[in-house]
DNA sequence: CAGTGAGCGAGCTTCCGCTTGACTT
C-alpha cells in the first residue's frame, strides 16, 4: 500500500490532520525551523559572495532523525509547512536536511492550506506544487540582513558601553519608539483650559441636565484662561437659555473584528492585566488542548500567532448557527465583518477564535485554571461578538443659545444591544444611557447653576506593553511570534523597565539609543522595516536576485561600524546607589548585576570587597516568626515571598502575604488578584481586599 | 546553594522568526 508522509510545523496539528487523512498517511511536525545560521559566528561567508552557512538547530537533531526514518518508509512526501515566507523556507530546509532532493524513488511535493479543516487539507493534496525558490530567497535575505545587523552592531555596544548588550532591526526600533515617546513627554508643555457647563432645567422637570459650552463650530471648548472664563460668565449674566435646535438621530456601533495576536495581547493587557508573555503562554495551553469533561482533550482555540482576521467558512457557519439559536436571528451579523478580509498574501493562519463555539465559557470553566478561563472567555466573547449585528443607539442633540453663546446637550440611549450583549471592549467608555426630557424648539430653560473647572492638556502617555505592541504592528516592526519576546529582550538588556504597566527608558537604554541614532540612523529609522519588506517582496516575486540586496547592504553597514569603532567614546554608566551602608568601610553600597540578578556591592572595590544579597523588602511581618518578609527570586527568575530570617525561618509563599488574619481559622491570608485568600488550604476562606489595589502579574 | 564586580586576556556575549519545553518556594 502506498504510504505518504505529511510534514507540518506545529505538533498540535498532527493529530487533527491524521484524523482527516486516514491510516495511509503518516503526519509529523518539524517544530518550526530545523536549520539556521550558527549562533557562535556570523555564518555568512563574506569573501565568498555572502554564502550562508546553515547548521541543524540545537535540539532539533532528534526531530530530524525521526523524520528521516519516516521518509524512508514513505514513497510520497508532502511538505505542508505554513503558507508564508518562513514556511516556504522551512520546507526548503527540510528538503535539504532530509536530502529529499537527492532521492529518486520518492515523490516530494509542497502543499499548503491556511486552515485546518478536512476540506482545506484534502484540497491541498490535490494541488501540489514545487518549492517557491523566490520566496525562500526572500526569507534568506531577511534572515541574513537581520544577522548582519545584530552581529555587527552588538559588538560595538560591548566595546563602548557594556558586555552582553545587543542591537537588532526589531529591538532597536522598538527602543527608539519608546525613547521618542519619552522625549515627547518631557518636551510637553501643558496648556490651561476651562470647561463650562450650564445646569439647565426644563419647565416641570426636577433634575437639571448639563449643557456644555462651545464657542467654535467644531464643538471644541476653547476657554484658555480664568480671565476668558470670567468675561464669558459676565456676558451670560441675565441671559435667557433658549432651545434653538433639536436633532434626533440614530448611531450604530460596529462589532469588533476577531482577535489577531496583536489585538489579543492588547485586550488581555487592558481587560485582564496580563503581560504579553503571560497571554501567549496561556493561549498556547488553550491551543494545545485541555482536558474538558465529557470531551476528552480539546484544542480550545485556533492558532495563536496570526496577523489575520480571516475566519474559515465552516467557523462562520458554526457561529451563525450558534448565534441564531442562542440569541435570535436579529443578532446575526448583517455582513459587517465578512468583507474585511485583509488583502495580504502572508495570510497563513486564521483569526484567533474558539474551535467550537458550543463549548461556552460556562461549560469549560471547571476544566480550566482561572487565568486560562479568563483568556478563553475573552476570546470566545470577542469572536462571538464579531459575528453579530451592530448595536444601535438613539441619539438626541440639543442646541441652546444664550446671548450669542452656544451650549449643547447630548444624550444617547441603547436601542438594540446587538454584539454588545456579549462583549464590550475594555477601554470603551460606558455610554451614558440617558434620555432628555421632552424639549421644544424655542423653549426657555431655567438656569440652575454654572459649573466651571480648570483643566490642563495632558502629555502623551508612556508606552505600555499593549500600546507598544500596537505601535510595532502599525509600523510593521516584528511579527506575531516576536512581539512578546522582543519586549522580554529589551527588559532583559535593562534598556527599559516596567513599572505598574508603564514602560520607562533607563539610562543605559538612552545611551544605546543615542549611539544607534548617531551611528546607524538608517537602521533605527522607523521606516527601515517597511523598506526592507518592499525589497523582500521584489525578491519573492523573482524581480531581484537576493544577493544583490546583501551586496548593496553589507559594505555600507561595515563602513558605519568601522566609523563607530573609531569615533565613539567609551561610555561609563554609574551604578545605582542603595540606602545600605557598607559596615566595613562606611561607603554607600551600590546595586550591581551579576549572573544571578541584582546584588549589593561596596563601591570601594577592590580595597573593600564586601557584598550582600539584594533584598527587596515588603514591610510585612513574617506570619511565622514576625521578622520581615522579603521578595526573592527562584533560579528560574520567578518571584516569591520568603522570610528574611531564612534558613532559621522556612516561611515561603508564591503569593504576597498580608497583615490580615483569617477570621475563620486565624491563619494568615495571601493576596490573590484583588482578593485575600486564607493560606490554610483546608479553610480556603476568601474575602475582598481592603483597598482596591492593582492586580499583580506573575 | 552561594556568590556574583577589575584585570592578567581564554572564550564569550549578540540577531529575527518558526516552533515547544519543564515546573516551581
Amino acid at each position: 500500500m502506498a504510504n505518504s508522509l505529511v510534514i507540518v510545523e506545529s505538533p498540535a496539528k498532527v493529530k487533527t490532520i491524521k484524523k482527516f487523512l486516514g491510516s495511509t498517511y503518516e503526519v509529523d511536525a518539524s517544530n518550526g525551523h530545523v536549520r539556521d545560521l550558527p549562533k557562535s559566528q556570523l555564518g555568512i561567508d563574506v569573501e565568498n559572495d555572502y554564502e550562508p552557512k546553515y547548521i541543524t538547530i540545537r535540539g532539533k537533531g532528534d526531530i530530524l532523525a525521526k523524520l528521516r526514518k519516516e521518509v524512508k518508509k514513505a514513497d510520497k512526501i508532502y511538505l505542508a509547512t505554513d503558507p508564508d515566507r518562513e514556511g516556504e523556507a522551512i520546507s526548503w530546509h527540510l528538503m535539504k536536511a532530509l536530502k529529499l532532493d537527492e532521492v529518486k524513488d520518492k515523490k516530494v511535493y509542497r502543499i499548503s492550506f491556511n486552515e485546518i479543516t478536512k476540506n482545506a487539507v484534502k484540497a491541498s493534496l490535490k494541488a501540489p506544487r514545487d518549492i517557491d525558490m523566490n520566496l525562500v530567497d526572500a526569507q534568506q535575505t531577511r534572515r541574513i540582513l537581520d544577522r548582519i545587523v545584530g552581529y555587527k552592531i552588538s559588538p560595538i555596544l560591548w566595546e563602548k558601553v557594556k558586555r552582553g548588550l545587543s542591537a537588532g532591526r526589531v529591538q532597536s526600533a522598538a527602543l527608539r519608539m519608546i525613547c521618542d515617546r519619552e522625549e515627547e513627554i518631557s518636551a510637553f508643555i501643558p496648556e490651561e483650559y476651562w470647561s463650562l457647563d450650564a445646569m439647565l432645567k426644563a419647565p416641570g422637570s426636577k433634575k437639571p441636565a448639563a449643557a456644555h459650552f462651545h464657542n467654535d463650530k467644531d464643538g471644541k471648548t476653547e476657554i484658555k484662561s480664568k480671565a476668558e472664563l470670567d468675561a464669558l460668565l459676565e456676558s451670560l449674566k441675565g441671559q435667557k437659555f433658549i432651545v434653538t435646535d433639536i436633532r434626533n438621530g440614530e448611531r450604530t456601533k460596529k462589532p469588533p473584528l476577531p482577535f489577531t495576536t496583536s489585538t489579543l495581547q492588547q485586550e488581555a493587557s487592558k481587560a485582564l492585566n496580563f503581560s504579553t508573555q503571560k497571554t501567549m503562554r496561556l493561549a498556547q495551553q488553550l491551543y494545545e488542548g485541555v482536558d474538558v469533561k465529557g470531551h476528552g482533550t480539546v484544542g480550545l482555540i485556533t492558532y495563536l500567532r496570526t496577523d489575520s482576521t480571516r475566519v474559515a467558512e465552516e467557523a462562520e457557519k458554526m457561529a451563525s448557527d450558534f448565534i441564531a439559536e442562542n440569541y435570535g436571528e436579529n443578532y446575526l451579523s448583517q455582513g459587517e465583518n465578512t468583507k474585511k478580509n485583509s488583502g495580504k498574501i502572508q495570510d497563513a493562519h486564521e483569526a484567533i477564535r474558539p474551535t467550537n463555539l458550543s463549548l461556552t465559557p460556562v461549560k469549560v470553566k471547571e476544566s480550566l485554571a482561572r487565568d486560562q478561563f479568563r483568556l478563553y472567555q475573552l476570546i470566545w466573547k470577542r469572536f462571538t461578538a464579531s459575528r453579530m449585528s451592530a448595536a444601535v443607539y438613539e441619539t438626541t442633540s440639543v442646541k441652546i443659545g444664550a446671548g450669542g453663546n452656544e451650549f449643547t446637550m447630548t444624550a444617547s440611549r441603547l436601542k438594540f444591544d446587538g454584539f454588545m450583549s456579549v462583549y464590550i471592549e475594555a477601554d470603551e467608555k460606558e455610554e451614558k444611557n440617558q434620555i432628555l426630557s421632552k424639549l421644544e424648539k424655542g423653549e426657555e430653560l431655567e438656569l440652575a447653576d454654572l459649573v466651571s473647572a480648570q483643566h490642563f492638556t495632558q502629555p502623551p502617555a508612556h508606552y505600555t506593553e499593549a500600546s507598544l505592541v500596537k505601535a510595532m504592528e502599525e509600523q510593521g516592526i516584528g511579527r506575531p511570534s516576536t512581539y512578546a519576546p522582543t519586549i522580554t529582550t529589551i527588559l532583559a538588556r535593562r534598556y527599559v523597565v516596567k513599572e505598574n504597566k508603564n514602560i520607562y527608558v533607563t539610562e543605559i537604554g538612552e545611551v544605546v539609543n543615542r549611539i544607534m541614532k548617531q551611528c546607524f540612523p538608517s537602521i533605527v529609522d522607523i521606516a527601515f522595516t517597511a523598506n526592507l519588506e518592499y525589497l523582500l517582496d521584489s525578491v519573492g516575486e523573482g524581480l531581484t536576485p537576493w544577493k544583490t540586496i546583501v551586496r548593496n547592504f553589507y559594505p555600507d553597514l561595515m563602513e558605519a561600524v568601522e566609523e563607530a569603532q573609531r569615533t565613539l567614546e567609551t561610555v561609563h554608566i554609574a551604578d545605582e546607589e542603595s540606602d545600605e551602608i557598607c559596615e566595613l568601610c562606611g561607603r554607600r553600597m551600590v546595586i550591581k548585576y551579576g549572573p544571578h540578578g541584582k546584588f549589593l556591592a561596596c563601591p570601594g572595590f577592590p580595597e573593600c570587597r564586601n557584598t550582600k544579597p539584594y533584598l527587596e523588602k515588603t514591610g510585612i511581618p513574617c506570619p511565622k516568626c514576625g521578622k520581615e518578609v522579603i521578595i526573592k527570586k527562584t533560579k528560574k527568575g520567578r518571584k516569591y515571598y520568603g522570610c528574611e530570617a531564612n534558613p532559621d525561618c522556612d516561611f515561603m509563599s508564591w503569593q504576597k502575604p498580608s497583615t490580615e488574619k483569617c477570621p475563620e481559622c486565624g491563619s494568615y491570608m495571601v493576596e490573590k488578584g484583588n482578593k485575600l485568600v486564607c493560606a490554610n488550604e483546608q479553610c480556603g476562606f476568601v474575602m475582598p481586599m481592603k483597598e482596591n489595589k492593582e492586580e499583580k502579574e506573575d
